[in-house]
DNA sequence: CAAATCCCGAGTAATTTAATATGCTATACA
DNA sequence: TGTATAGCATATTAAATTACTCGGGATTTG
């Protein structure tokens, strides 16, 4: 049950990407070198993250990538769905396309499958990147109140 | 966010078990059969649950396993736990010895995974071998009520 | 043109997964 | 008492996945 680094990586430079709006084109050096993930690897998946448009690319010198949207209308769920395909603990209660198994409709293991699979989409798919960033803000400030105060 | 097959023939067993309270141990190769899973396989991961204490086994020829306490007192978490190690989406959010990053206090992405490690314990611990098997009744009564009407 | 940067496909070492194989020990029952 | 049954333990393995690395091309800016 866990994430590989393509979703965790991927959150992170979208992450990254959502705090530099306005910046003009953010390239994956920066990226790579803020997050701490080696820049080929990141390419591989920002690959897939322009592809479903959820980056937008400018190539040449002082290129780089921006979010393909508003932060506000890019979610957690969007990004990890991309990066590791549909959300199911198990084949047969996939998203999309889900395998079809030959006792599917009396399976008792598969309705947990379900419910475990929407909860995980319920907290995906509840936060955004605007989310993120701001809850980063909040927690820098916290760190400089607290600073102060000790 | 895949299961591996050691938690869903892990369950699949456990579930098989509970349906076959009463009736003395039960053999690995009846459960292996009825289950459709590979008998010697099916080994390895019952040695994990018998060490954990989920169930009991009893050696020698109409040996096998039972349930090591009531079916209303093991959740489906209980089994995961012990056949995919602690929930975590990610390494860093693990329920025991969760793994130190560096940027734990700031770490947006953490706080994510928190939430998703949650409330996938949430339906896992929700659920005991005794509801499974009182699903599973309901459903075969619902087929026949079904079968009978068309 | 040169440097920066995106883009693309191949290759690869390490790990995990899902078994299989072999051989033992314990017990019931004829 | 012997034999079939069934749990217990360890090793091996083929396939898949993961997490990269490498090399080279296409584009744009200065």
């Amino acid at each position: 049950m866990r994430l590989s680094t393509k979703g965790r990586y991927g959150l992170k430079a979208m992450f990254d990407l959502a705090q530099h709006i306005g910046e003009g084109p953010v390239s994956l050096k920066n990226v790579a070198e803020r997050q701490g993930i080696s820049e080929h690897y990141l390419e591989q998946l920002i690959s897939g993250l322009r592809k479903a448009s959820l980056v937008k690319s400018v190539r040449g010198a002082q290129g780089g990538y921006t979010l393909a949207r508003d932060a506000s209308k890019i979610t957690v769920g969007d990004i990890i769905r991309v990066l590791e395909g549909p959300i199911a603990p198990v084949e047969c209660v996939a998203e999309e396309d889900p395998e079809i198994c030959d006792k599917a409709d009396c399976c008792v293991t598969r309705r947990i499958w379900e419910r475990v699979r929407d909860s995980i989409a319920d907290v995906l798919d509840s936060v955004t990147l605007e989310d993120m960033v701001k809850d980063a803000e909040r927690l820098q400030r916290d760190e400089n109140f607290y600073m102060y105060y000790i």
